[in-house]
RNA sequence: GGCGCAGUAGCCAAGUGGUAAGGCAUGGGUCUGCAACACCCUGAUUCACCGGUUCAAAUCCGGUCUGCGCCUCCA
């Protein structure tokens, strides 16, 4: 299996630290709002990640935090006359929501910034000790960035370049010894969330959060960091430094970060009107139909997100949907129990689908290909399957596709739902009037069932009905 | 100014040295009471442009054009 990183900017053969072991962590949002489709694509491609390597049989840990202490969750406090910790406690609710419609899963562990503030103040401290980090006068304690002689190696910047940049990155007011410095620790302002320490009564910085989660619940140590490509600096060049710089070690093997996401070719930004939440893109479409988009582009591209490209993606998934729920229909209808010889040559046939689906993925995570295979699979399904099909072949091939999407994140199997009797007898009046050829009638039917959401199609195999 | 990414059919998107996957959309056909599903056929003599290397380039090298990202909170 080859990954991208980021610190090497190669692909490379993923070895574990330690064998059928991962340790993972991915940075999480931070909840002061519902979340956006930005936030969805780390969070489907992460959790994809981690589905193919629990399906390669290794054993992850998968770590994502929530940061819960925040200036913006203040301020929406502030804005609400409510507590940040309510605040936060909401947001975190409601974007558990969104993971489960999108069918991502619960983190192993997904621990809050404001419940780690120990293990931060220890860190900090050993920095201090260390001489990687100072307080002045106000009770503010920087990391000192020039200390740490390695700074720069993930975003491959020079601190010579950043400071001579177009930009002018002193702030006014500070007195730090380098413009380079960043926060660890800093004094509360009034009516502020804060925690006492050795420096001041304040509150954390951003950084140094993940490097004391990652370290508590992974170890010093750990196989891969992930998170948005905007991360990469300064956040993760922050962490790594006060990592290395407290541990003595490296921090992460492998730094694994996705490309962007716009709408309608430009950054997605609240000013400029152009800001979905996933919460809202759910009302439209099954959340699925999102993922299926996401995975369907390569996750370290910048990927356009449009109503257009959304309706092709929701065309697309009910192609694989629905070869499923044949799949499905035929099996329950099957005559025959056992493969015949012919069959288990076509079952055998299929395996070259899987091949190239984990070949693709194998390759850094290429799900564009992967789905290819899967399409490419749901075709052989379709030509090589008929009513005549016994119950084994059919279960089969649809464990097979089952397997495949699962890693995807795809679900075929919609909720046994049983049908009202009512529907049922539609159903069956339908059918009746349709050999009496009394058409009008069998319409009025169909449309009636359609307004209640259920589909009818005919087949050759009989009646088929699903949900809308 | 520094660092980096991208330009493949109407659209989306793989492919990074061996002669262009897959999907959506379009048009035609099979099936069918109709619709839907499915299947068959329909598409790039060509991969932004110009040079070069090679028996062979979308893939490597040099240059040009265009778009984008990071360097500041940001997934």
């Amino acid at each position: 299996m080859k990954v991208y990183n980021t610190l090497s900017r190669q692909k490379e053969e993923f070895v574990p630290l330690e064998a059928g072991k991962v340790k993972m962590y991915v940075c999480g949002p931070t909840v002061y709002n519902l979340i956006h489709i930005g936030n969805a694509r780390p969070m489907m491609v992460f959790d994809t990640v981690r589905r193919y390597m629990e399906y390669k049989g290794f054993e992850v840990n998968f770590v994502s935090n929530f940061t819960d202490v925040d200036d913006k969750i203040i301020k929406k406090a502030v804005e609400e006359g409510i507590s940040a910790q309510e605040v936060s406690q909401r947001y975190i609710e409601e974007c558990k929501k969104d993971m489960a419609a999108m069918n991502v899963r619960p983190a192993t562990t997904h621990p809050l910034a404001t419940q780690e503030i120990g293990g931060m103040l220890e860190m900090i401290s050993t920095l201090v000790d260390k001489g990687f980090a100072y307080a002045v006068e106000d009770g503010t304690v920087y990391f000192r960035t020039r200390k740490f002689k390695e700074y720069g190696k993930l975003s491959h910047k020079n601190l010579d370049d950043l400071q001579a940049g177009h930009r002018d990155i002193k702030v006014t007011g500070e007195d730090k010894e380098d413009s380079l410095d960043f926060v660890l620790w800093k004094p509360k302002k009034e009516g502020e969330p804060y925690w006492e320490s050795p420096w001041c009564n304040g509150r954390p910085g951003w950084h140094i959060e993940c490097s004391v989660m990652a370290k508590k619940y992974l170890g010093e140590e750990i196989d891969i960091h992930a998170g948005g490509e905007d991360l990469i600096f300064p956040h993760h060049e922050n962490e790594i430094a006060q990592s290395e710089a407290c541990n003595g070690k490296i921090f992460a093997k492998y730094w694994i970060h996705n490309g962007f996401l716009n709408i309608d070719n430009k950054k997605m930004s609240k000013s400029e009107g152009n800001f979905f939440t996933v919460r809202e893109i759910g009302e439209k479409y099954d959340l699925q139909v999102l993922r299926f988009f996401m995975l369907s582009a390569h996750y370290r591209s910048p990927l356009n997100f449009s109503a257009d490209l959304m309706e092709a993606a929701k065309n697309g998934l009910e192609r694989i949907l629905n070869a499923a729920q044949n799949l499905q229909h035929l099996q329950k209808n099957a005559v025959a129990d056992m493969m015949t010889q012919e069959e288990a040559e076509i079952f055998a046939g299929s395996q070259a689908f899987v091949e190239k689906f984990e070949r693709a993925m194998d390759d850094d995570f290429n799900t564009a290909d992967a789905i290819s295979a899967v399409f490419e699979f749901v075709k052989y399904c379709n030509t090589n399957v008929t009513e005549k099909g016994s119950r084994e072949l059919l279960e089969n091939l649809y464990q097979r596709l089952d397997g495949l999407c699962d890693v995807l994140g795809l679900i075929l199997r919609k909720e046994e739902e049983i049908l009202d009797e009512e529907i049922e007898k539609l159903i069956a009046e339908r059918q009746a009037a349709r050999k009496e050829k009394n058409f009008a009638r069998a319409d009025e039917i169909r449309d009636i069932l359609l307004g209640k959401g259920i589909i009818l199609e005919d087949t050759r195999e009989g009646v088929k009905w699903k949900r809308a």
